[in-house]
DNA sequence: AATAGATGTGTAACCGGTTACACATTAGGT
DNA sequence: ACCTAATGTGTAACCGGTTACACATCTATT
């Protein structure tokens, strides 16, 4: 591996100047720039990261916590951002958390001492304290932290709302809620939408939201509790996509037909809802460019630009899919 | 940010009985020790693992580069080997390389010079010689390589063999494949079992076979040239899951049965399987060991243990659904 | 012709660890 | 009591870059 030293010295000038060429710093007369240059070739040198990083306190990565790379959902935010970062010259890491506080905590830890330029995380657990007591630059994604920390996601109330709505107007007239679980602030303002809709609704009964954990056996049996009990309910708002596979599942084994006994719409738009049979309706996030624009954030923060909005909200569009009735039906 | 000269200090000590303490290396009074560790905790000090590397020669990094993470077998497996390196103290990066040889490429160059201690690496266009250049550890995933280069995967002509075997128990008499891109191997030995199993078989046409790219809208598209051409078709091996559910789209467009008129196998067993309706009848992989057993050969070829095995097959299993009739039917 | 500013280059300190080596002290063996 | 080996600690070089600073030369201005 050859080093900025033999560069130097093949290319009879000092080290400063070599690094002056290779970061097109102070001044380097034109004719010594092409001797360095073709030295450089010659030799095939590649500056050694490490090094460069411990100078400048930087190491061109950013790391990404997400409570599980294996829920749907992530990949491709992760891909999004990996797109913007690599177009940067940035590089990844990717750490899952399992929404666990220690491991988010430990994880942390190490990106510090790496000199990790800065994290984008999925977290219920993290306070802004120990953020910022880090003095990471941070963005947070899906999940909302504090007003201090830039945030990317989608408008939850909103899309709940819309898919309450959307239901009503094919016709439901008893809508249940299967919620994500009770400390993430995105099921959270999910149940919360879906609440505001029907509250005031004659039909409408507490016992109509039960708690599932966005995964899909809980949800099975979840759904099939409440639909034992309340035979009469047919429509579900489920708290993601996955959960609404599980509602699906559940419904199936009941003999419900979907749409026509029951209507399930679901949450994400991961691209899971497509290769269902029916294809699940959802109110779909633009996930990837979740990614992009948390991706391009954290780069704005990392390199001192001024972000103008700190919480982007991006809209929901809803994908129809097979699993509600079609509108006036 | 302290640094180890600030401990050296506090402690009244040489920053080498520091580093001592921290590694457990040479020798170092018991009470000094103790002394040094208060003054560690107090000053709340984290070694610097830039500074480290770069004495060192290596990172606790290592790279995993894929297709593309959204591919949903990826991040089982990214899942797996984060895992096992996490345990380890080791780090994860994350390269998403479009199966584009020149971006593996960049991808390599940049690993190396953040002195990445190894890669995992899923490809086809990667040569030996290239990664020998390289001169980092490398662990295959999925598709083979070359002897040289340490491997993790099924044996995939033995799996398809498994699928096709299946198909014809549970009673189908015309087998088709849709099978995966030309260049990947995997997809190439899956072409080869089924070839082994019904090239002797009299109802046998070279037709039955189709290329499709492990995407969905395409495998869609060419099975329902394939069963429009070929209606008496009555089984389908399709190249991996994503591609089954394809298959299974066609079949419904064209309004067949499954598994009544037709049956379809996948290969994969992704979680998506359990999903959809009907639930996919794979050729399961252990998608999870995968990983793990390639990060910790990884791990072993890293830190200089003997390994064993360089190529690790390992074993399939069936997974049944509702996408082929059950057995003796 | 004198001088300020631009241009060009090298020396050496620095980033924050690790470790070879030197040196001292203590313990153990005969 | 003497010698060797084990124990304990500090100094400084090193990893491979970046950059402050010093210094020299060249150009332009008055």
């Amino acid at each position: 591996m050859s080093t900025i030293k033999k560069v130097a010295e093949e290319a009879k000038v000092s080290v400063a100047t070599v690094s002056r060429v290779l970061n097109s710093t102070g001044y380097v007369n034109e004719e010594t720039r092409k001797k360095v240059l073709k030295v450089i070739k010659e030799l095939d040198y590649k500056p050694n990261s490490v090094a460069r990083s411990l100078f400048k306190k930087q190491s061109m990565t950013i790391a990404l916590i997400v409570p599980n790379i294996t829920n749907p959902f992530f990949p491709e935010v992760a891909r999004a951002i990996e797109d913007v970062l690599s177009s940067k010259d940035y590089t990844l890491i990717l750490c899952n958390s399992d929404d666990n506080s220690e491991k988010e905590k430990k994880y942390f830890e190490v990106m510090k001492q790496k000199y990790v330029d800065g994290v984008i995380v999925v977290t219920s657990t993290l306070t802004p304290q120990y953020i910022e007591e880090k003095g990471i630059p941070i963005v947070a994604v899906d999940r909302f932290i504090d007003p201090a920390i830039p945030c990317v996601s989608v408008n939850n109330i909103e899309g709940a709302k819309r898919a309450v709505q959307y239901l009503k107007s094919t016709g439901c007239k008893k809508i249940a809620h299967i919620r994500g679980p009770k400390n993430i602030t995105s099921a959270e303002d999910r149940y919360l939408g879906y609440l505001n809709e029907v509250e005031s609704e004659s039909w409408f009964e507490t016992d109509y939201v039960r708690c599932g954990n966005f995964n899909i056996e809980q949800t099975t049996e979840e759904t099939r509790k409440l639909l034992n009990e309340n035979p009469d309910i047919d429509g579900i708002f489920a708290g993601n996509d996955l959960m609404a596979v599980g509602v699906i599942k559940a419904a199936m084994q009941l003999g419900k037909k979907i749409p026509e006994d029951l209507s399930v719409i679901g949450f994400d738009g991961i691209s899971l809802c497509k290769m269902t049979n029916p294809e699940i309706t959802t109110i779909a996030q633009p996930i990837y460019e979740i990614g992009s624009v948390a991706a391009q954030t954290l780069l704005d923060l990392i390199e001192g630009r001024v972000i103008e909005k700190k919480h982007h909200q991006l809209e929901v569009t809803i994908n129809k899919g097979q699993s509600t009735k079609t509108r006036g039906e």
